[in-house]
DNA sequence: CAGGCGTGGAC
DNA sequence: TGTCCAAGCCT
């Protein structure tokens, strides 16, 4: 579809289109804890939560921290560590900053009561074109469009629309759509109804085109070319990293350092990292001796390396793919150095926001169960 | 704008 | 094991 064709629906068509999808959805949506009301704070947390992660993992997580932090207040005024801690485990952890970061602004520069029009809510920290729809359509009644992955599959499909969706500018034109059949009385229901079809019947994989409800609107059905959409160019696959992993420990317990705050794993805790290409070969005791002088060792510093068998731990993200090997040594408590790294005795370690990857090196090394 | 940023599930 | 995917945002 070109920018210069006229729009392919009636306007009959139309309205027939959002009967019968939201008809649908009203015999059909699935019972979620964040569809108990809608309450912006609840939206918030909830859509911030099902960025680029499932249902079905957001779940526990969206109970918990709402039971942690009921309301915006409670998360402006928590410490940010138990912040990061109740996100532990979902990824992106950036958004459990910017989520916290958009409380504080709530309370700050809107008394605590949220700005109600996408516009205004896109100036909210971690806040987005789709996440500011979401909340405006759902909490306030804005005829907004909410474009995630689910909008931008189902639309493509509708229309057989061309366009690249992995290309930013992409963007305004299922935005131009889908201002058009957006149902106006209800925008917030029909969004998650398109949300709710993306997920089932026109899922990215194994679709059930045919007995979608809307299949008689569905244009790549009817030309037997579901699977042509939606149009996205693919990511290029994980760089493979080697690590070396620093498992020192002392009668104080466990070296951890937190990682920058900007960053993969951005406020976490992990053990200190080698990249293995800054090394000539295998880590010799002398090299063991460098990096810990770097947390505050003294020249002195006796370390003793043990358990040199563990096999190596891999972990894929979604751009590197890291193999560390472990290192585990034992020294004398010294103090540390300026880094921002501290002694964590065992009983401590559940009580830090630890990485996945960082939980699978202790599983390893048997200090972690499961 | 392109690329960085996690994790777990499906196949 | 590899590959792709899932309710995006920030820089």
């Amino acid at each position: 579809m070109t920018e210069t064709a006229p729009f392919p629906w009636s306007d009959k068509k139309i309205a027939a289109f959002r009967e019968t999808l939201l008809t649908w959805y009203d015999q059909n949506k699935r019972d979620l804890p964040w569809r108990r009301d809608h309450k912006p704070y609840h939206v918030l947390v909830s859509e911030t939560m099902l960025q680029q992660t499932q249902v079905q993992t957001v779940i526990p997580y969206y109970e918990a921290f709402l039971t942690q932090f009921p309301t915006v207040q409670a998360l402006a005024d928590a410490p940010q560590a138990q912040v990061m801690k109740a996100w532990e485990g979902l990824g992106y952890y950036s958004r459990a900053r910017h989520l916290q970061e958009a409380a504080q602004q709530v309370v700050r520069d809107y008394a605590g009561n949220f700005p109600t029009t996408a516009v205004e809510l896109q100036t909210l920290q971690g806040i987005g074109p789709y996440t500011a729809g979401a909340i405006a359509s759902i909490a306030f009644n804005e005829v907004a469009p909410a474009i995630d992955g689910n909008a931008f599959r189902v639309f493509a499909r509708l229309f057989c629309i061309e366009d690249d969706i992995a290309k930013p500018q992409t963007r305004a034109v299922f935005d131009c759509v889908i201002r058009r059949v957006i149902d106006p009385a209800r925008p917030g229901d029909f969004n998650q109804a398109i949300m709710d079809l993306g997920s089932t019947y026109m899922r990215a994989s194994d679709p059930d085109a045919e007995h979608s409800p809307v299949a008689a609107f569905d244009a790549s059905f009817q030309s037997g070319r579901v699977l042509d959409f939606p149009v996205k160019t693919k990511k290029p696959r994980p760089v493979p990293i080697a690590y070396l992993a620093l498992a020192i420990h002392s009668p104080a317990g466990w070296l951890f350092m937190q990682r920058p705050q900007t960053g993969m794993l951005g406020d976490l805790w992990m053990f200190p990292l080698i990249a293995e290409d800054e090394l000539e070969e295998t880590l010799a005791p002398a090299r063991l001796q460098e990096a810990a002088q770097q947390f505050g060792a003294e020249a002195g510093t006796t370390l003793t390396l043990s358990d040199p068998g563990l096999r190596p731990v891999t972990h894929t993200f979604t751009h590197q793919k890291w193999t560390m090997t472990i290192v585990q040594a034992e020294t004398d408590e010294f103090s540390l150095a300026t880094l921002p790294a501290r002694w964590v005795p065992e009983p401590e370690l559940a009580s830090l926001a630890l990485p996945t990857v960082q939980k699978k090196l202790l599983r390893r090394m048997q200090l972690l169960k499961e």
